[in-house]
DNA sequence: TATGCAAATGAATAACTATTCATTCAGTTG
DNA sequence: CAACTGAATGAATAGTTATTCATTTGCATA
C-alpha cells in the first residue's frame, strides 16, 4: 500500500523541494477554501499540511510569497490544461472548443477548492498589483487563443454576422460567472448543468454546429 | 456652501445614528477595494472616515459585523433597485427587461470600490456562512421575478424553443463575469461595452424584441 | 450660563499571528 | 559507526490589530 520508503510515516524528512513545496500549496488551497484568505494563519496551513510551523519561512520565505505561489499554481494548471489543446494538431475547430469547454467544466476545474481560492484572489486584484498581473497574463494569452478557434469557425462555417472577439468576452464572462454559481450555489448548479449552459450560448452562434449534445 | 448647522467641521457631533453607521460602512467599501478584506483594519476604516478608532466599537459592537452591514448595504441597494423595476405597473415586459439590464451595467453598480467589495466577500462565501446567506437571499428572489420576466416574453413573442429558467440562469452568470470583467480589466471593458454583450446574449433568445440599440 | 448626557475619543490593553532561530532529527558519507 | 549535513521543529519573540473604557467634548435643556 505504502510506495514510500521512509519506515516511520508518510511525510519522508527528505522529501524533494518540489514534492514539500506542492504539499503546502495543497493544504493553502484547503485552508483558503475552508477559512477563507483573511481567516487562514500559517499556523493552519501547517498543521494542514501535518508539518511545523517554521516549515513555510524554509520553503517560500514569508505568507505573502505562499499565497502568491498559490495562485500561480492554480493559474499555471488551467493555463497548461489549455494550451494543450490550442497547440493539438489533430483536433477540428469545434472539437478543440467542445474541449475548451469540457476543460472548463472538468473535475480540475470546478473542484470547490480551487474556485474559493481563485474568487477569493480576484476579490484582492484591485488592491494587489501581483496577483492582478499573475492573472492578466493568463487572461489575455488565452482569449487571443480562443478568439482565434471562434474566427476559423466563422468562416468554416460561413457565420457572416458573428464577432469573435464578442463571442470570446462573452463565453469568458458566461464562465467565471457560471463558476461562482458553482461555488456559491452548489445545490442549485452542478457542473455538468454549467456545463450545458455554456454550449447553449455557443450553439446560439454557430447553430449549424455543437448540436452533438 | 455649508448646510450643516456646526461651526467647527463637516463631521457634527451629533449626527444622526443611521447617517453615522453609513459614513462608516462608505468608508469600509473604499478600504475594502484598496486594500483587500483581508488587508482592511480597523484604523483604516475610521482614518478613512475621519473620526478615531472606538467609534466602530460604538455603532457596531465589533469589526465582523461592520463587514456583514457592509455586504448587507451593497447587497440592499441591488435588490431594492430590481425590485423598484420589477414592481413597476406601467412598464412593459420588455421594458422591464432593459431596465433591468440598464440597471445592472449603471454607475451605480459597476462602481469599482463596489464591485471589489462583492467579490471580497464572494471569495469567502464558502467559509462564512453569514455572507452566503445574506446573498442567497437575494439571489433566489431576483432569479424568480427574472424568470417570470422571461415566461412572459416567450408566451407573447411565441419563442416556442426558449427555456426561461435556463436563460435567466445564463443571463445572471453572464452579468456576474462582466462585473468580474469590469473589476479587473477597467481598460479592457467599460460598462457600456458590457451591456451591450448582455444585450447581445438577450437578442439570441428573443431576437423580435430588444433590437432598438 | 450651568447642568446633564450621549457621542466621540484614543491611549492602553488584550488577543492574535507572522517570523525567527537554537535545537533536534534522519539520513548520508567516509 | 562516528561525524557530518541539511531538513524540520516549535517555543520564543516581535509585530500587528481588534477591542476596551476612562476621559473629553459638544449640544440640549432648564
Amino acid at each position: 500500500m505504502e510506495a514510500v520508503k521512509s519506515k516511520t510515516n508518510d511525510t519522508p524528512r527528505a522529501m524533494p523541494k518540489q514534492a514539500r513545496r506542492r504539499q503546502l500549496i495543497d493544504a493553502t488551497i484547503v485552508c483558503i477554501a475552508e477559512k477563507g484568505l483573511s481567516g487562514t494563519t500559517m499556523a493552519d496551513v501547517t498543521q494542514q499540511a501535518g508539518l511545523s510551523m517554521g516549515i513555510v519561512n524554509l520553503h517560500f520565505q514569508r505568507k505573502e510569497k505562499l499565497l502568491i505561489e498559490t495562485l500561480r499554481f492554480i493559474s499555471d494548471e488551467y493555463t497548461s490544461g489549455l494550451n494543450k489543446i490550442f497547440a493539438d494538431e489533430f483536433m477540428t475547430v469545434e472539437e478543440k472548443i467542445i474541449a475548451h469547454v469540457n476543460f472548463d467544466f472538468s473535475r480540475l476545474i470546478t473542484d470547490r477548492n480551487k474556485l474559493a481560492v481563485w474568487f477569493a484572489f480576484w476579490g484582492e486584484t484591485k488592491s494587489r498589483p501581483t496577483y492582478l498581473s499573475i492573472c492578466a497574463n493568463y487572461i489575455n494569452e488565452i482569449a487571443v487563443n480562443l478568439t482565434r478557434l471562434f474566427a476559423l469557425l466563422k468562416d468554416q462555417g460561413n457565420y457572416q454576422m458573428v464577432d469573435p472577439e464578442l463571442v470570446c468576452t462573452c463565453y469568458t464572462a458566461l464562465s467565471d460567472g457560471l463558476w461562482l454559481d458553482l461555488l456559491v450555489t452548489p445545490k442549485g448548479l452542478n457542473p455538468s448543468q454549467a456545463r450545458a449552459i455554456a454550449m447553449h450560448y455557443l450553439r446560439t452562434q454557430f447553430p449549424k454546429h455543437f448540436l452533438t449534445d
